[in-house]
Formats: structure tokens, C-alpha cells, sequence
DNA sequence: GTCTATATCAGGATAGAC
DNA sequence: GTCTATCCTGATATAGAC
């Protein structure tokens, strides 16, 4: 994954073969260090000190290995969006629709449990006119959505679930799905908990997903 | 809705009667910019100098009226929470459950739309934790959400609609509402449209409205 | 009550020693 | 390849003239 990315203007140490292991370990370190700040402060409250004493490493660190700020944040988000709509794999035509639609509900709802930074990070980059990766989300998003949507029309003109609009459905997953990980604390302080443990996870899950099938004509007790 | 605040530091400057008609201009004009300004830029992305640009007032103002840029931040929200939590009104025991649960989302619909600036602003103060309203949240937000989950337990237990976890169906609804206004960009980007004019304002609404209501189990075609 | 000019500081970035 | 010390921009806040 972090192949990908253009080499820092940094020579490589020795020989002609790949990355050293030290630098592979210290770019993990520092992105994960700088998901958990990004997600915390956003863009502009993160601080590079902040990051790297969170890291554990030098400030100037940072920089050697990403030049900048915004750099280290574009990777942060790149890592992020692939995992992202992985999920919608399961919502294909000749799957059951609501064995596909549960399934993808609970992955959404696991990756809020289990990446909540990531979530954050994603949401405050939206929240804030996605200058980053608005490219992205009109180009790939959009042909992403517009053929399981495709997929979804196909089940209601089929007669297999009720009618719905397929991309406001979309919104309404993403929106209920990622609001416990965005929103946690607004969830907590309704709920009267201090930490989401798997038993109030488990309890969300079900609550979205029957509201959410049930919407779509496709209650689990049928 | 000014009058409650804690008087700044300043003298007031003639008589001994109210604040003078231009400072509650002045004021008005702060608070609406610094809304507009935290809404795109978050609070450490906005700078005192863009607030003061975008209400056509010199720097230093800001700080007559406001002190620091901590104080109009909490203005800012303490103006908007309010207006947040009226709509609720909707829900009451003696209404139709499913008459008042679509106005109910209507009226979110339209906040998002009339008030996406407001929403936003209260978006990102819960992203990163709010530090802010936080006690707000843990005791106001949450006597009011048990009062009106218990008016939507009473309504299942009379069978008069699907049996829901009431406090996540507030927690759905909030997000499915909410995100037409905070994640205004990723909705455009995939609906490949340059605004939201009314036309896709009321096919959002009709969509989360109809979902919404047949997962509870009160369809609007019965 | 209003605004210009400025003090002060935090934070991103880099030079250069090791 | 790594890190210490430092530069310098830009932002909050205020002093003091009008």
C-alpha cells in the first residue's frame, strides 16, 4: 500500500533494492499516529508536534519522511478510502437482497466500531467541502453508486423488496451506520455511557439494520 | 436571545438603560458570519481576520464584542441548540404516530437545508468531542431524548407502530437528516449535481420520509 | 464606542550536525 | 538515514489613538 506513493526526494539508503524495513515501520507508526490526531483535532488542529510525540519520534521526522502536513493528510485519507467501499461487494444482482443488504449494513456498522478514527477523518474532510478528495467522490464514488444502485433498482423492479429511491438509500446507511463513530459522544451522552463496549455495539447493529430492512420491505421476521 | 449573555468587560455607554441598537447590529453581523466561517473551516481552520472580513467589520470589533474567538464560537453554538431541539415538539402521545413522526423529519429535512451552516458548526464541535456543549449533551439532550423515547415506547406498546429501539430510531434519524446538510458535498458528488435546489431537496425528503416510517412500520401507502 | 498598529506566540518547515 | 536547533509566517489578542 505504501508502495504506491511518489518517493520522497530522499535517496535511497544503500543498494538498489526496495525500502528499508526501518522506514516501512516508521511511515506505519507515523500514520497511524496521525489518523488518531487528524481524527481527534481535524486538519488544521492537528499539529505536526503533536503527531510525532504521539508517534514517538522526532518532529522532523515527520517531514522526512512526508515532506509536509497536507502530504502526510492525503495519505492518511488515500489508506482510508480503499477499505471504505469495500463493503458494497456483497450488493450484487443475483444476491438475496436482504442477506445482501443485511451484510452490508453490519460490515458498515463494524468498520464505525473498529475504525472510528478513519471515519472521522473521512467525515471531517466531507464536512469541510472534501478539498482533498472531491475529485475522487464525483469521479469513482459516483460510478461506484450509480451501478449498486443499478443493482438495487433491478431488485425492486423484480419485485424483491419495495420501492425505494437506491441512492438516498445509500445516504441514509452511510449517515446511520457512521453517525457511531462520528457522533460517538452525542450517542454516549444520550445513552448515559462512557464507552461503546460490544454489547452497545451489537444493540445498534440490530436496532439500524431492522429499521433500515424493514424500511426496504424486507423485515427480518417475515 | 443576546440578552442572556454575561456582560463584556466594556462599560455600557451612555444611560442607564439597554445596549445600544448598533451593538446589537454589530453583534448580529458577527454571529452570522462567524457561523458561516466555522461551518466551512471548522473551529481552528477559522481565523478571526476571515470572520471579521465576512462581516464587513474591522479585526478588532470581534474582540470588543466577543472577547476571544473561544466566546463567539460558544455564542455560535449557544444561538443554534436551541432551535435544534424544537422540533421534537412533534412527538407527543396523543398524536398520530405516523402524522407526527413525518413532520418530525420534515422539519429536519428543512433545518438541513434552511440551516446546513448551523448544522455543520454543530457537526464538527461533535466530531471532535464536544469539548463545548459536552454537558449540555449529557444532561439536557438526554432528559429530552428518555421523554420523547418514551412517548415512541408507548406508541409500540399500544401497537400502534413496529417495535423499535426508540433511542437508536432518533439516532437514524438525526444522521439520515443531518447528513444532507454536513455531508452536502458527498451528496452532490454522487447525485453528479452542481447544488441542491428544491426539486432535490424535496426527493431527499420524500426518500429518507418514506424509509423511515415504513421501517417503523407506519407506510404511507397503507 | 471604534479602529490602527503592534506585541506575542504557536506551529510548519528546514539547515546542518551527527 | 536521523535528529537538534532555529527560522519565519501567520494568527490571537491588546494598547492606545481617535
Amino acid at each position: 500500500m505504501t508502495e504506491g506513493r511518489a518517493a520522497p526526494t530522499a535517496p535511497s539508503s544503500g543498494g538498489g533494492f526496495g525500502k528499508t524495513s526501518i522506514r516501512q515501520a516508521n511511515e506505519e507508526l507515523i500514520l497511524a499516529a496521525a489518523e488518531r490526531v487528524f481524527a481527534r483535532a481535524g486538519y488544521s488542529g492537528a499539529t505536526m508536534a503533536e503527531i510525532a510525540q504521539e508517534a514517538a519520534l522526532p518532529k522532523a521526522n515527520l517531514h522526512y519522511y512526508f515532506g509536509s502536513k497536507l502530504e502526510l493528510y492525503r495519505e492518511v485519507l488515500a489508506r482510508t478510502l480503499k477499505d471504505w467501499l469495500v463493503p458494497t461487494d456483497f450488493i450484487r444482482p443475483e444476491a438475496d437482497p436482504r442477506a445482501a443488504l443485511a451484510a452490508y449494513i453490519d460490515a458498515k456498522m463494524r468498520m464505525s466500531a473498529e475504525r472510528a478514527d478513519a471515519s472521522r477523518v473521512f467525515a471531517n474532510e466531507l464536512l469541510h467541502g472534501a478539498p482533498v478528495l472531491g475529485d475522487l467522490l464525483r469521479t469513482e464514488l459516483r460510478a461506484l453508486v450509480e451501478r449498486k444502485a443499478e443493482v438495487i433498482d433491478g431488485w425492486i423492479a423484480a419485485g424483491r423488496m419495495a420501492r425505494v429511491d437506491s441512492k438516498h438509500l445509500f445516504f441514509t446507511i452511510w449517515a446511520a451506520t457512521q453517525t457511531y463513530a462520528d457522533f460517538d459522544v452525542q450517542v454516549r451522552a444520550v445513552l448515559g455511557i462512557t464507552a461503546t463496549g460490544p454489547a452497545a455495539q451489537s444493540r445498534a447493529s440490530a436496532a439500524v439494520r431492522t429499521l433500515i430492512l424493514r424500511g426496504c420491505g424486507l423485515a427480518e421476521s417475515e
